[in-house]
DNA sequence: CTAGCACCTATAGCGTTGCTATATGAACTG
DNA sequence: CAGTTCATATAGCAACGCTATAGGTGCTAG
């Protein structure tokens, strides 16, 4: 029930934050229940971390190091969409696992101030969108379309979060990931919906732009290049 | 900068709890801050509303009266799929307009207790589904598309009140909210397009090449168009 | 070997938090 | 008028995040 008393004080102060954040169930956490369990006085966790959150971000990065390996582990499949639908399954387990992390990390939400983590998280998911993109399976700029998908990738998973764990149903999960991909995918027929007007010249200036970003080609100047990408994006951007 | 002192304290808490959250800015407001507004002492607060969270949550009722009048106040017009996007709009409103009762209401979650808000919510957004089903404009049942299409809302909100205001972009609600709608409805059909992964910037340059062939986009200038073909025909000439 | 210095930790305590035991006043009821 | 109930106030507790200050430790320089 205590932590290793061979640790320096402060990887003792990292592991009982996270031991009680872990076992807390959502309760708030003091700095003196911290404390009192790495054995530690208090001026020490404000010399090392600054203050309480500086103590919960530290927690969260390394919590964000396990996401962020979870979330590149698997074998990229050769099909960017089922990656992202593996990713998509991850963040939600991960959510489920170590809920009150997950809520520090992605449920901490301030009014006009983003926790790092979720630009980082926006980044792998635009990452992999960039290659489904460059394989012309996106109908929707890999950066929108990222954003969106990881909106309702959180929205899900704070809801399942909320539930009680025995009426978890993660149907919920698949059938919004799904419906989430498919409305981003070129893998569909045009139907009578307003998409029925985003036209293959849209979907291949969205390839296009993001094969540029993977490699630059030689062919043209870097001034000519910029024009070029601005014009592109000009094309992809159009919602008509 | 005080409240009406001819109400009564029950009435003048409300209104100072309110003004106070609204104005905190994400902040956490005191009970000493709310008392002090008042005009009222401590004990008062607890006879009346047992605790602080007690006291919150009858805000938020009040706050929730708001937001379930402008998710009926529309006329129904008909095309529940349409109305349902106007709900849509009006949560994102909502949560816009007032981000700190809105992270009260939808934000504030702890695993396993799911605040009744959000099943109340879900009802609502459930009950115009019933509408769609029942015109046989749905695909998923209507309990399951209405907790998907909420989640993916509750993340989209979020997500943008998290952003500083002047970033906001409001396609990403218009995006996911259509993507969300789209995947739910039966007015698709299943997708043919079976363009694999084997794509690169030639490729994709072809692709779009012919796309412009077919119809020209109106987002460039003719004379800018005649540059950029040219461009695009150097690139997908290339070997590489 | 010692002086000095930077680093790390502890003692003690400040100001604020949510909340309450107790008491007092007012208003209705028998 | 006595009794009861409701509503508010006085005063204060325990816990909170945090810090001013000081003391101990290990290093390097002379």
């Amino acid at each position: 029930m205590s932590i290793d008393g061979q640790l320096p004080p402060k990887a003792r102060l990292l592991r009982a934050a996270a031991e009680l954040l872990a076992k807390s169930g959502g309760a708030p956490v003091s700095t003196r229940q911290i404390t009192k369990l790495a054995e530690v006085t208090a001026p020490t966790l404000y010399h090392h971390f600054g203050d309480k959150e500086g103590l919960f971000d530290a927690v969260v990065a390394a919590g964000f190091e396990e996401y962020v390996a979870g979330e590149r582990d698997f074998a990229p499949s050769g099909q960017p969409l089922e990656d992202i639908r593996r990713m998509w399954d991850n963040h939600v387990q991960f959510g489920l696992n170590q809920p009150e992390l997950y809520l520090v990390m992605f449920g901490n939400i301030r009014p006009e101030s983003r926790p790092a983590i979720v630009a980082d998280a926006e980044g792998l998911m635009e990452e992999m969108l960039n290659k489904a993109a460059a394989a012309g399976q996106i109908n929707v700029p890999p950066r929108e379309a990222a954003r969106s998908i990881l909106a309702a990738n959180v929205g899900v998973t704070l809801m399942l979060i909320a539930e009680p764990a025995t009426e978890r149903n993660l149907e919920l999960s698949t059938l919004t990931r799904d419906a989430m991909i498919f409305a981003v995918s070129t893998d569909q027929a045009p139907g009578a919906g307003a998409d029925s007007g985003r036209s293959s010249v849209v979907v291949a200036a969205i390839a296009l732009n993001a094969a540029l970003q993977a490699s630059n080609p030689d062919q043209l100047s870097s001034s000519e290049l910029k024009l070029f990408l601005e014009w592109l994006h000009r094309i992809s951007s159009s919602n008509t």
